[in-house]
RNA sequence: GCUCAGAUGGUGGAACUGGUAGACACGCAGGACUUAAAAUCCUGUUCCCGUUAAAGGAGUGCGGGUUCGAUUCCCGCUCUGAGUACCA
């Protein structure tokens, strides 16, 4: 042989390995320069064809930018914990520490074979100990930080307890949990411990707390969004449910605006950029407040006299309903009141569970305006929402007093006495109708809904709520409630699938009550639908069917109001027309106004009112940061009580613990609950006592992900996850290559890490990855062969059977095709087979035939340039062994199709084959020449012969024809100068703009022509 | 439905800023070498018409437009791929 590959690719790369030719320094006088692939998960199957790709174009593009004088830090690694390693050790009992080992070790083997420049001094591991404990150590960070929205940051969480101390919960704006209670700085030193963390895990930018979780029972795991797909895991297939679940979480929606604006700033395909604003779906709205009104039943209408009727004329029928009930269900407490205060003892005349505007008070006096609870019934909450109460009731005009249950039932004449006094003190109140109440009061007594079209507020001819979302119950008046319930049975029976089938349609049923228009008063129906999702924005919507599709279906089917609220809409009686063209009509003060300007009338009017404000939504939910899983990072966290702490930091890493199953327990908890001494226990120099069991759950599989460039600057160190010298000297990434399929995971992920870490003070980039390539998906090439069916004897003298089970027939492609399209006639077939098996296989014809054709996968690596090769059939496929071929210009062609790669398909192709044939400089040189890197390709073996020409033409410019290395001293001709400096320059331009497949084809000129001058 | 990307010979693809469409390679056809095959080398290869050679016509998914000139820019449509989805 002339060209010997793997004499010179063996030489080379031991050359490489020994004298460590591409480790690179932290410090250099030459500019530093950073490229960086997606780390692969060592999977069982190794490497295919398709993974090298983005490696070999970083590759090229390392190797390029040492030549152009820079310091490359071009380094790889393994995202080694995850679930296949895991899966294995369940149905084997290996432990997955064993199987990753065994991997690595495979994907390390080909990756060498390859001939990648990687600096492997700075080798990661994710589930090695020495890099996790610095996932940890993130966490612990994340932990003890929250995220001030005034300084638009997140700092460490002792910033906040300063804050907490001095002022109370007062002027703080931050990212929180929903519920955080409102306190003063007394308040706040007389909570206890526990009480303190429960309110700071509120706003720690990792927490715990009860959420509701992509289940997935087959994994016995939890799933983040990004994990999930139209219901079922994206690994694996199984099905996924939701469930309430203890969590732990990510507060990344800290930082939504910023991951989005960030993305104006770095260099990544646009189609990328467009799914991560997709995910974080950021919609500019308003936030607008329907108060409850009645269902005007004839009955209550009339006899209801002003003086009586306190209540939200919008609550009457749910305020009544509930005041009996109460009355049912009264304590001992609020009846012995009621015995003492009863047929006007004290001289006032008391009601019992009385409607006020939206509340129902325990007591009253109407005529003094005094309201009497008893702590304990049916108001029974939190100390918070008693304060918003006596509040709002206060500014309608009510005093209120309050009691405890002890108090009622141990001191009865006292309170009674109390109450007397203060009734006899008390003015009598003004009757004022108009009193209103003021934005956040009474929450929960009127329906928030989220828009981002507040202009055409005054289309709303309805609402509509999800049928989950929590004022259903409430709402639900008796007549409608089989209807309402008979509903969201319905519903609830609706597979995700379903629903999105059923997209194009609407359905719903009404709950009897009304909300009011925020501007005209007007009394708005309120229904349910499950179009309507409980999970984004505040589960309910003004529905505005003149300016909304949906609204418009859901209108029409169930006859409500369609009214037209700009000139420029065309066509309602047909569909809805979502335009912001043209003047609003039938909106009062809006009318005349062009879209702009009535969005910001319209929020300010709601603003003055109190009944609604601007507000930005997204659409990113924070991140389930907890898997009941056993192959994954320990949370650094033990339990005292119900509260998490963090472990010392000087006790980290805490090392995955050892299980005799990789199951959860009988109880159900994770694999972890299976370890002995689970349990965290330690004395500080202080002399403070740590003790509690460990969290169970373990890290997702993205987190030792979000962070792994800044470990490969300075893999060694076990003092900091990097030194800060590194950090300073390499900065963050100016190449990062890899597959889209990680846009709304690790990608998102990284950067919400990144800029996290730079809050705190540890990196100094905001973004993490400069430029970004997707190279694109390596589809597979599955190569087919047909088989034909006859539906009568006749063909053959052999009968039916025979020519079914020991002579099958095989079709070659063009053949089979027209067939298969009915364009092949029948005296044709004949004349075929006749000239391939002999004239006397054939009995007489048949006129009326059917053929039978079925396509069988056959393995691409027996076919070349889609020609079957017969031998090598015969032995893939024993039982085609005696068939007969029926071929086309003496050849059987396979019928080709692009389908995914895998191994059922026949259509793998191992990178280890080609490189044994052809040796790696082809393998790398056809993968670049396959096409332009961004786009996807199916692998196509044909042609790689082209390039493994190329190659030896070009090793022949160096040797004669008794393949000597020759080489001479003589001046070039300017022919051939003229040759080298165009590659030179083309080379150059393509490599810059990552066209590799145009560089390769260019070097091949370049070769073609100094060949001829030769 | 929405968003994004794309559509060029038998195939993968090239044409970078509007300036000779089809580079480079595969495949195919013919030829040389060989007893033969493989390998190698040479020639041809967008399509149509035509041919000794020529000459001519059409042509970058479809229909329009801008321009001296359009694969490239604009408008409308068709199809393919990817992402996403009752997102209010």
């Amino acid at each position: 042989m002339d060209y010997q590959f793997r004499e010179i690719e063996n030489k080379w790369q031991r050359f490489w390995a020994e004298n460590q030719t591409y480790k690179v320094k932290n410090s250099s006088d030459k500019p530093k320069y950073y490229v960086l692939d997606m780390f692969p998960y060592p999977s069982g199957a190794g490497l295919h064809v398709g993974h090298p790709l983005g490696y070999i174009a970083s590759d090229i593009y390392s190797r390029y930018k040492r030549l152009k004088g820079f310091n490359v830090l071009h380094p790889m690694g393994y995202d080694s914990f995850g679930l296949p390693a895991e899966q294995y050790a369940i149905q084997t009992g290996q432990h997955p520490a064993v199987t990753t080992e065994e991997n690595i070790n495979t994907y390390r083997r080909q990756l060498d074979q390859i001939g990648f420049s990687f600096d492997w001094s700075r080798e990661v591991r994710t589930s090695d100990p020495g890099y996790y404990k610095w996932t940890q150590w993130i966490f612990m960070k994340l932990f003890n930080s929250w995220y001030n929205q005034e300084s638009e940051k997140a700092e460490p969480i002792d910033t906040l307890i300063a804050k907490f101390e001095r002022n109370g919960s007062e002027g703080i704006i931050a990212v929180a949990d929903d519920e955080v209670n409102t306190f003063s700085a007394a308040d706040w030193k007389s909570f206890t411990e526990e009480e303190k963390q429960v309110e700071l895990l509120k706003y720690r930018l990792t927490y715990l707390r009860e959420s509701t979780v992509n289940w997935c029972p087959a994994l016995g795991t939890v799933l983040a969004n990004d994990e999930v797909k139209d219901g079922f895991s994206e690994r694996g297939g199984f099905p996924v449910e939701q469930k309430k679940m203890m969590q732990w979480s990510m507060r990344i929606t800290a930082y939504a605006d910023r991951l989005l604006q960030g993305l104006n700033d770095i260099d990544w395909p646009e189609p990328l950029k467009e799914m991560q604003r997709n995910w974080i779906g950021k919609s500019v709205g308003a936030l607008v407040r329907f108060s409850l009104t009645p269902n005007p039943s004839p009955g209550e209408r009339g006899t209801a006299e002003t003086g009586y009727k306190t209540a939200d004329p919008a609550l009457w029928d749910i305020l009544k309903t509930h005041s009996r009930q109460n009355r049912k269900e009264s304590t001992v407490a609020e009846d012995l009141l009621w015995q003492a205060l009863r047929n006007s003892q004290t001289g006032f005349k008391i009601r019992r569970q009385h409607a006020i505007h939206t509340y129902i008070a325990d007591f009253i006096c109407l005529k003094k305006g005094l309201i009497i609870e008893v702590d304990g019934g049916y108001h029974a909450s939190n100390k918070e929402s008693d304060t918003l109460r006596t509040e709002a009731l206060n500014r309608l005009g009510f005093e209120v007093i309050r009691f405890s249950n002890e108090e009622v039932i141990s001191k009865t004449i006292e309170v009674t006495n109390a109450i007397r006094g203060k009734l006899e003190t008390l003015p009598d109140r003004k009757i004022d109708e108009t009193v209103s109440l003021s934005p956040g009061e009474g929450r929960g007594e009127a329906i928030e809904v989220f828009t981002t079209r507040v202009d055409t507020i005054f289309g709303v001819t309805f609402l509509v709520i999800a049928p989950e979302h929590e004022l259903v119950e409430r709402l639900t008046t008796p007549e409608h409630k089989d209807e309402i319930e008979a509903y969201i049975i319905q519903t609830k029976k609706k597979s995700e699938l379903d629903r999105m089938a059923d997209a194009k349609t609407v359905s719903g049923a009404f709950t009897g009550s009304y909300a009011l228009h925020p501007f005209t008063g007007e009394q708005i129906p309120i229904w349910i639908a499950d179009y309507v999702l409980a999970g984004y924005g505040t589960g309910a919507v003004m529905a505005v069917p003149s300016g909304d599709q949906r609204d418009w279906l859901f209108a029409t089917q169930y006859h409500l109001p369609i009214v037209q609220i700009l000139d420029a809409q065309k066509d309602l009686d047909k569909q809805g027309d979502p335009t912001k063209e043209g003047r609003y009509v039938n909106s009062h003060f809006l009318d005349g106004l062009k879209y702009k300007e009535a969005t910001a009338v319209a929020v300010a009017k709601l603003e003055d009112l109190g009944k609604g404000k601007a507000k930005v939504n997204y659409r990113l939910r924070d991140a389930i940061f907890g898997r009941q899983r056993y192959w994954g990072e320990p949370v650094p966290v033990y339990f005292k009580g119900d509260l998490p702490h963090l472990i010392d930091e000087s006790d980290l890493p805490l090392v995955l613990p050892e299980v005799d199953a990789y199951l959860p327990t009988e109880s159900g908890e994770p694999p972890l609950g299976r370890a002995e001494d689970w349990h965290y226990s330690k004395v500080l120099p202080d002399g403070a006592h740590l003790e509690g069991s460990y969290e169970l759950s373990t890290m997702p599989g993205w987190a030792g992900s979000s962070w792994y460039w800044y470990r490969y600057m300075d893999a060694q160190n076990d003092q900091e996850f990097a030194s800060k010298e590194a950090i300073e000297y390499w900065k963050d990434v100016d190449l990062y290559i890899g597959g889209s399929e990680h846009a709304t995971g690790h990608l998102l992920y990284s950067r919400f890490w990144n800029k996290f870490l730079k809050d705190v003070g540890y990196v100094i980039e905001e973004e993490p990855f400069k430029k970004l390539i997707n190279q694109g998906m390596i589809q597979g090439r599955s190569n087919f062969v047909y088989r034909l069916f006859l539906d009568s004897a006749h063909y053959l003298k052999d009968n039916f059977e025979l020519v079914q089970k020991e002579k099958p027939l095989l079709v070659s492609f063009n053949i089979a095709d027209r067939i298969l399209k009915g364009q092949m006639p029948p005296h044709e077939f004949k004349e075929i087979l006749a000239n391939q098996l002999g004239e006397d296989a054939l009995l007489e014809f048949p006129i009326r035939t059917s053929l039978m054709v079925q396509h069988l996968h056959v393995d691409v690596n027996i076919v070349e340039n889609d020609v079957l090769n017969l031998e090598k059939f015969k032995n893939f496929r024993p039982e085609f062994a005696n068939a007969e071929f029926i071929l086309e210009s003496g050849k059987y062609i396979c019928g080709v199709e692009v389908e995914k790669m895998s191994k059922s398909k026949f259509n793998v192709v191992n990178p280890d084959d080609i490189i044994e044939r052809y040796g790696a400089d082809t393998l790398r040189l056809y993968e670049m020449f396959l096409g332009p890197l961004e786009q996807s390709k199916p692998w196509n073996t044909n042609g790689i012969e082209g390039v493994f020409k190329f190659l030896r033409k070009f090793w022949k410019l160096f040797h004669d024809d008794q393949f000597n290395f020759r080489v001479s001293d003589q001046e070039p001709t300017k022919a051939e100068l003229k040759a080298l400096h165009k590659i030179i320059r083309q080379v150059e331009e393509d490599v810059e703009r990552f066209s590799v497949n145009t560089s390769v084809s260019s070097v091949m000129i370049c070769v073609n022509e100094l060949t001829d001058l030769k």
